[in-house]
RNA sequence: GCCCCCGUAGCUCAGUGGAUAGAGCAACGGUUUCCUAAACCGCAGGUCGCAGGUUCGAGUCCUGCCGGGGGCGCCA
């Protein structure tokens, strides 16, 4: 039962949550007990379009128009709708009555969330996402899992849950010896001006170059290695130096891309390596773990190898060195039991599912995933260039991240001083910061995050379409009609829909709290995104058929209402997905 | 060989077991003394990869194929 409670409280101001909730009860009641879902979804035909007396009646072994008519005559409806019809096998046709669509809205524009509410039953939420390694570039591929884990923090923050970031960067391992020795031969003042600048890619490289051409290189690597797991202090120290560096580094993507992470959500591979021992110890323990040539293995049920034989989750390796296996498990254990989450999203890109499928199986079989908790791997597809394969720079090697950012906000500032040459300097400035990086991530976040998606700058930054830029000039122009209308004197009033453009937009406002319900449940940004666009589009068709600064009295007032929450919800949606709304552009 | 993901309009993509599968872009045809035309309206465009099955009802669920991508023991 508990992992049944709703991630997102049920709206109390979306006509069509409400007639579901209405409806619920009057049907459990007919059918004699259970939960029966009245199946209410927005329709073509009307408003919405209740769908429950189909299957209701066949469980029942009835007629489903007679069942129909009987909810409409039931009177369940009455205070909420103006019009119900049966229609075809059974379906119940209803518009929302212009007064309650009224009085929702108004109460919508007055409050702060937008009809989105806290959560009754907040969950503990760990979102691990960004995960870029130390002393290694972020390239694209840090793009994704960095840009879709800050939307799903944002969201839950915003439905009312306790979030907890893990930026779980790859700051331990064997390629650390390589590492230092090489800093040590740089001298670290030379290194940290290389590393601190972000080229971080040559440094690595020439580590690895200079390890596979000098036997004594390598020699004094593997040393190095075990004096940085045994504890040494002065390898320590030196460790320290080359991680403060990158994360230094990291900050700086961070901030440009505008995240919200920060130094104290770090938590890389090295935190968990005090806790390998007992993770191993308990499994020990729990009479799982098992040897299989020289390795200390977990025979998950249900995974096979190339040969069709079981398949091991290695968590010890013949060495005795732990790997990523043993400090998955670590992490969960950690998050559990130290963090008490209730729910672990992993961020992670496709080609990691079975591992994850299997950590998450020997963490269950080991007890250590109570009920009411679950870890979900919230993976992700690549991106790819315009042949369709991984997207890389005209060398062949991964785009830098640091390059394809400045490169958007490049590209952004040109369209705007084309398109709105009277911004000032600073003004543009800002305005391609926003425009070019909400573009890059509402790109990666519009589509399914389990496909692939192809990078195309001329799509994303283009001012129609489904993108970040269209969005964000649909706010521009509301927040110019409020800078006419402060001098005009004139304020926003009550809400009183009339026109079909203004009823359209004031009961997709309703919806604000159904769509990032439905991001949030599948943990799938671009459902909101889907809802951002046909707000957008809505509002510029009511902007087109209803005028607003040439009307007058309750008509204007109302109008500049509904500009008004458009503008908040368009705000609030793109906050949700991390991206900037411009009062200009 | 086994397993996972993807396949929807020319292109890029939505689509919660519900009615006639929708947007955007491109193309074509319109709308401009009008609040930001960076817009809107219209027209066209489909064997939902293929074949079975479950269901009152399948793009959606199940099975098998085809095509693309990925994974399959000591890196993370």
């Amino acid at each position: 039962m508990s992992n049944k409670r709703p991630l997102v409280e049920t709206s109390l101001t979306d006509p069509i949550a409400l007639v579901s909730a209405r409806l619920g009860p009057w049907l459990s009641q007919r059918a004699g007990g259970g939960d029966i879902d009245a199946v209410v979804r927005p329709s073509d035909h009307a408003d919405a379009q209740i769908n429950g007396a189909l299957p209701l009646a066949k469980q029942l072994g009835c007629n489903p128009r007679d069942l129909a008519t009987e909810i409409v005559d039931s009177g369940q409806l009455a205070d909420l709708c103006s019009e119900t019809e049966v229609a075809g096998p059974g379906f119940i046709n209803v518009t929302f009555s212009n007064s309650v669509i009224n009085s929702l809205l108004t109460e919508v524009a007055n409050d702060e969330h937008l009809g989105l509410r806290q959560a009754s039953n907040a969950r503990t939420v760990v979102v691990d996402y960004s995960a870029p390694n130390v002393a290694k570039e972020m390239h694209v591929g840090h793009l994704r899992s960095t840009v879709i884990g800050d939307a799903l923090v944002r969201m839950y923050t915003a439905a009312g849950h306790r979030v907890i970031r893990e930026n779980h960067i790859g700051d331990w391992g064997r390629p650390f010896g390589m590492l230092i020795e090489h800093l040590l031969d740089l001298g670290e003042e030379v290194a940290a001006s290389g590393l601190g600048q972000g080229d971080l890619d040559s440094f690595y490289k020439a580590a690895n170059a200079k390890f596979s051409e000098s036997e004594e290189f390598q020699e004094r690597s593997r040393q190095r290695v075990v004096l940085l797991q045994g504890g040494d202090e002065e390898t320590h120290v030196l460790w320290n130096r080359l991680v403060a560096m990158s994360t230094e580094y990291f900050n700086t993507v961070y901030e440009q891309l505008g995240v919200l992470l920060v130094d104290d959500d770090l938590m890389g591979e090295s935190k968990y390596q005090p806790l390998m021992p007992e993770t191993l110890a308990r499994l020990e323990a729990s009479g799982l773990m098992s040897e299989s040539e020289g390795a200390k293995v977990v025979f998950p049920p249900g995974f096979t190898n190339r040969d069709g034989d079981p398949l091991p989750l290695i968590v010890q390796a013949r060495t005795g060195g732990f790997n990523y296996a043993t400090s998955d498990l670590a992490c969960v254990i950690d998050r559990v039991e130290r963090l008490h989450a209730d729910l672990m999203l992993y961020v992670i890109g496709a080609p990691q599912q079975q591992h994850l499928e299997m950590v998450f199986a020997v963490a269950n079989m080991a007890g250590w995933m109570p009920d009411g908790v679950s870890a979900i791997h919230v993976a992700f597809g690549n991106v790819l260039g315009d042949d369709k394969k991984m997207l890389r720079s005209r060398s062949g090697e991964s785009v830098k991240l640091v390059d394809l950012l400045s490169e958007a906000v490049e590209r952004a500032a040109s369209a705007v001083e084309e398109k709105n040459p009277s911004l000032s300097d600073s003004e543009r400035a800002d305005v391609a910061q926003m425009i070019g990086i909400g573009a890059v991530k509402y790109a990666d976040l519009s589509t399914d995050r389990v496909r692939d998606y192809v990078f195309d700058w001329d799509r994303m930054l283009a001012f129609d379409g489904n993108t970040s830029p269209y969005l964000q000039y649909a706010h521009a122009r509301i927040r110019s009609i409020f800078r006419r209308a402060a001098d005009d004197q004139v304020s926003a009033g009550a809400i009183a829909v009339h026109e079909a453009a203004e009823r359209a937009l004031g009961l997709r406002l309703l919806s604000y709290p159904a769509a990032v319900a439905d991001a949030l449940e599948s943990n799938s940004p671009h459902r909101l995104c889907t809802y951002l666009f046909e707000l957008a589009q809505l509002f510029t068709a009511f902007y087109e058929h209803c005028p607003v600064m040439k009307s007058e009295g309750d008509i204007r007032a109302s109008r500049l209402a509904l500009c008004d929450l458009t503008a908040r919800t368009l705000s609030a949606g793109l906050d949700l997905l991390g991206i900037d709304a411009p009062e200009q552009m």
